[in-house]
DNA sequence: CTGAATCCTTAAGGATACTG
DNA sequence: CAGTATCCTTAAGGATTCAG
């Protein structure tokens, strides 16, 4: 460790200056796997553990769940409370301020059925 | 160029079977500028120009800006005029398909607001 | 003014092996 | 089971230069 850090760009993630609500919004909920997850777990509405919450999303690395989990955790969209057994049980929940996000989340999914195949036949035809 | 060329993860997206619509949707709209940009042309609802298309979002290259553009055109969301003068001049307007969005963004931009500081708190309370 | 092209650095994310 | 740790590859994105 050095005294003088070096300042990263993520550092200034979801800092005070930015005020456009999208910046902060993209601050917090970025990456190929943030809003899939987040989703799950609102969906879900309960406990879930972090097995079942993986095999449900689907596809998401057992490292990248754990990133997303920690952020969302960080900022009290999701609880998280460890059973000290064997073998380890960890149980996962949306919490209140996290359910909030649900009418936008659904708003977003229902809109990206409503146009997936406008946006894919598009996409086809302006193909390169 | 080769004959046979690389598959790369890129070729991939909104392709057919993923199914799950959060994930199409990060296929479309996913990076640091994609939501900032696409409201900005839906706010403005009207033709715009580049350069104040750029200015507008605020911190956006050039590069990123076009790149955005290109996608979201290509899509359908988004409509280009070019004039061909000197020195050039190039209109961007957000589409019928694109102005469909608009309620999930501005449900989205609400919920940022709506609960910017408690995030900010509850992620220096947390912070490392 | 609107890009295209290039170079470069960092971030994102997958694969695998290992541990309590 | 639920992670950590490590290695590695690709993608994202900024800075700069150049051109019509």
């Amino acid at each position: 460790m050095d005294t003088k850090e070096k300042i990263s760009y993520s550092d200034k993630k979801f800092e005070d200056e930015s005020r456009c609500p999208m910046t902060d919004f993209i601050n917090i909920v970025s990456g190929k796997w943030a809003i899939p997850t987040l989703y799950r777990l609102i969906i879900t509405d309960d406990i879930i553990r972090f097995g079942a919450l993986q095999r449900g999303i689907g596809g998401i690395t057992q490292k990248e769940l754990t990133k997303q989990l920690r952020t969302f955790e960080s900022l009290g969209i999701v609880s998280r409370q460890e059973y000290p057994e064997m073998p380890p049980r960890v149980e996962y929940r949306i919490t209140e301020l996290g359910k909030t996000l649900k009418p936008t989340l659904d708003s977003l999914a229902h809109w990206m059925t409503e146009h997936r195949d406008e946006l894919l036949a598009n996409s086809r035809n302006n193909a390169s």
